[in-house]
DNA sequence: ATTGGTGCAAATCCTTTGCAATAGC
DNA sequence: GCTATTGCAAAGGATTTGCACCAAT
């Protein structure tokens, strides 16, 4: 398992807490890093059907929550039935088709900080900001009509 | 099962869509306006055992869909397991904790116009913007440190 | 050599589906 | 009477758990 760039921070994440540098923990952060955003368990753990053959779901699990407590991808619940995985970690919000459960980014400017601070004012300790909109998507609502 | 205030606006829903007014939906839509907000489906069904037993566990789940349908009550997804349902259908925020699960009102003047509009402009339709806050709540803050 | 990670299988949790029986309209 | 709603039982999907083995440190 030869180290590449986008193994670095993770190396270092991982060594900076005392745990493990697993092959399954690499090729699973490497997987999300180059697919399409927004993946499901599901899809990272047929896609290690590839490239790591016999890797089993609670690995993939534990290793996309992990990488979510790093720091490194999102976790997205858009209430589509699976839990999505984010590599574009910077604020962002989503659309969710309440149809056919599309996800998709969305580029809007605002302003959360009034969230967080009636949050903060309620006594509670925020960590994320989650946004969705949800809704029909293009097709679907041309389907309806 | 004799109408109250509680049931007008719902009774006039159903009849309005020719669906039909049974005592499931009523007592159902009861118990969600007078128990505190944020109630699962399966905290209904419990409710249900002393209100209106046998009824089953599909047609509170349809019920609470249908409610949601009306817009009686609104459907939110914390993040933290069950669907819950809410009888303050107003726009506001939620906090949910993601040690313990709990889900807390948020008021919080916040314009999400600006994420509407990146949706619409992306060809999406817009029906419910979502803005959940996780982190940790004041309990379960302090039980960490 | 330690012990954190992994795989396997099974369990759990939430929700939906298929179908026959029932009850609104 | 017609057909939407219901209840039952069972299936379904996503995620987690318990435990023995393995491998990274």
């Amino acid at each position: 398992m030869a180290p590449t760039d986008t193994d670095k921070p993770l190396i270092d994440l991982l060594r900076a807490r005392g745990q493990r540098v697993t092959p399954q923990r690499l090729v699973i952060n490497r997987l999300v890093r180059e697919r399409a955003r927004h993946v499901t368990a599901e899809e990272v753990h047929a896609a290690l059907a590839r490239d790591l053959p016999g890797t089993s779901a609670p690995t993939v699990y534990a290793t996309l929550d992990l990488l979510a407590d790093l720091g490194l991808v999102r976790r997205i619940d858009a209430g589509t039935g699976a839990t999505l995985y984010d590599a574009r970690t910077e604020p962002h919000s989503h659309s969710a088709c309440r149809r056919c459960g599309a996800v998709e980014d969305l580029d809007a400017t605002t302003d959360l900080s009034p969230v967080e601070d009636a949050a903060q004012r309620a006594g509670f300790q925020p960590q994320r900001v989650e946004v969705v909109v949800s809704g029909l998507c293009r097709r679907c609502a041309r389907a309806r009509a």
